[in-house]
DNA sequence: TCACTTGCTGACCAACCAGTCATTAAGTAT
DNA sequence: ATACTTAATGACTGGTTGGTCAGCAAGTGA
């Protein structure tokens, strides 16, 4: 009769099992509002052990944020890249139902999570930026200078849009951050913007 | 020959003293890295006296946020009432103008804290959401279906306006309270939307 | 099966901080 | 002056928590 063991040694898994149990936790209560030790509940190890991967809450920290980030980025402006459609019809299509999502997605919570912590964290911010912001946002401008090129938009009036469609966007996600109950069409609104959007743009 | 006083008595200012202060602190590092020493310093006293006035760290927080968010609802609902200018006028005028000085603002600063201490606070919200979201929204509102009764608006299409009015605004917002250094043209983002939603509204 | 490496544990520590309260002294009434 | 009230102080405490580390035991190789 040998006891089962009382835990098994999985380096390899470890790293992204204490990212994600950081990010519940965080998403629950925050950054510094968190103990480690909670984290480490999560995960099933010990608090010791997160000390092991991650030097200090920090870095766990900074880690979680990048690990969320990046591969949805990478998706869209993948998408963005490699699409047949006509520019309208990506726009109210795959770009419209992106913007749909993210409100309730962990962006939303990474956002939040930059707000209340990014002053003390300038290099996230930068990070961030670079790799999320200037990405999207350069996305989005391309893909409407395709569409001047291909005669669909006029060229005037298109130096601010790309900002113009992300707003709606951006203030349904702060709404549904602070007022979790209260209900917004959201979705509603970013079809009224797309609308308006395009309608400029074809004008 | 007397030594000068060590302090001042002055029950009547101190709360007001206090929440500016406690709204200095919060506005630099936030609610919980804030401490209540460092309010006092600020406010010129000693910690003890901050909890004569105010029983915790909460109550204060909660006082900060009223107090800054009200008075200024306020003047913009007044202002609203009592206009003589034609619809468009005042919302290219005084209503834009609002807008623009929003991110840049206290109000601003609330918002930081309600995202990240908000779901802590929920009465807090629902305070904030009474007081400062359903009555803006519904000025705005009121202000529409008045250019409508004038003639100027059509009637269609004004369900989801006022959120997209201020849609850009809250970008703008977000935009400054994470990437601090990053310029945006943030009036101009406020420009666009206007003109935009204007059309329609007359089209 | 024995020696060895190392992933993992959990008790511990030092720092921090919200909140308390015994004491002091500024202002006031007599 | 004197007695009194209370605004204001600041040392202290109890609870909390990020981070450490000595030891334990799971896996590994011979």
């Amino acid at each position: 009769m040998t006891d089962p063991p009382k835990y098994q040694r999985r380096k390899e898994d470890r790293p992204q099992e204490i990212a994600d149990a950081a990010f519940a936790a965080f998403a629950e209560n925050g950054y510094s509002a968190t103990r480690i030790d909670d984290v480490a509940k999560r995960a099933g190890i010990s608090k010791g052990l997160t000390y092991l991967y991650y030097k200090t809450k920090e870095d766990l920290f900074k880690a979680v944020v990048k690990n969320v980030v990046v591969r949805r980025v990478d998706a869209l402006i993948g998408d963005v890249e490699a699409t047949e459609l006509t520019s309208e019809a990506f726009i109210r299509g795959p770009l419209l139902s992106f913007m749909k999502k993210v409100p309730g997605s962990p962006i939303a919570i990474v956002i939040r999570l930059l707000i209340s912590e990014g002053p003390r964290h300038p290099d996230l911010v930068n990070y961030y930026y670079e790799n999320v912001v200037a990405r999207g946002l350069g996305a989005i401008t391309t893909f409407i200078e395709r569409g001047v090129e291909r005669g669909e938009f006029r060229r005037e009036a298109l130096d601010h849009q790309p900002h113009l469609f992300l707003a709606p966007m951006m203030l349904s996600m702060i709404w549904r951050l602070i007022f979790t109950d209260k209900p917004l069409d959201t979705d509603q609104l970013m079809e009224s913007q797309v609308d308006m959007l395009l309608a400029q743009l074809k004008a």
